[in-house]
DNA sequence: CTGGGCCTTCCAGTTACTGGAAGGTCAAGC
DNA sequence: GCTTGACCTTCCAGTAACTGGAAGGCCCAG
């Protein structure tokens, strides 16, 4: 299979798994041409990886989840780690942006935006309002 | 103002206020020996981008909301757009994230971590499950 | 044999810093 | 007067995860 095909199969730009192979996720054979060449294997671990960035997780965390992909010893308590402690990581980015989106919310709504130049939401930046 | 001064008052590190000077946000005067000198007005600008930054403001917004800030000329209802703007860039991570959490818990609560290797979180890594 | 669509490598840019090296300055204490 | 430690300076390089573009090779249809 042709990297274009495997684009097409995944979801991923060509360019990003020529990246994956050179971190050293991912690695095809090669044609005689220099073509890259990829098996179903290869696709099947580039779409779990697309799946799992998809899901937010980093691309050292995803190198985690695919050893234990191919690890048939694996142990599913690893796996189920791995996920919890990313749960939890997106928990704690939710809250942050909640706290913003709060913050600016009742900067916005004390704004008249009546185009003159008193404005509430360059002085609660600038003041020490929260 | 030494550098050391205005990042014990902003809560920038000093690489950082370098760092903002050297992208053109706020540029303090020299002394004799080379060392920057802010006044009041620098120290409220750099405090003015670390809340905005802490609000999750990109650099370019900050700049922009930096030259509103500046601008005694400005219209508020140009703040508010910005601000507006934001907030939906904030709700739309947020969804994302959510989506994210609940795709992971569900995951997570079928695989039982029992040590052993099947995993339903792999599989529907690698599967066609969302 | 020409054209378009593939494929290859390599270099550089993005965001917002952060770390570290190598060296100058300043104020306090002996 | 000298040392010591905490400052300050510049510059170079690295981080995450790609993305864009240049320059060039390959393959197949018409």
């Amino acid at each position: 299979m042709n990297i274009g095909q495997v684009s097409r199969r995944t979801g991923l730009p060509p360019k990003t798994i020529r990246y994956y192979e050179q971190i050293g996720l991912v690695a095809p054979g090669r044609r005689d041409n220099d073509y890259r060449d990829y098996g179903d294997r290869e696709a099947h671990e580039l779409r779990f990886i697309a799946r799992a960035r998809s899901l937010g997780f980093s691309i050292d965390q995803c190198r985690h989840l695919l050893a234990l992909y191919r690890d048939a010893d694996r142990a599913n308590a690893d796996v189920r780690a791995a996920a919890q402690a990313h749960i939890a990581e997106i928990r704690t980015k939710i809250r942050e942006l909640r706290d913003m989106e709060k913050t600016l919310t009742t900067l916005v709504s004390a704004c008249r935006g009546d185009n003159r130049p008193d404005c509430p939401i360059l002085e609660g930046l600038a003041g020490d309002a929260r």
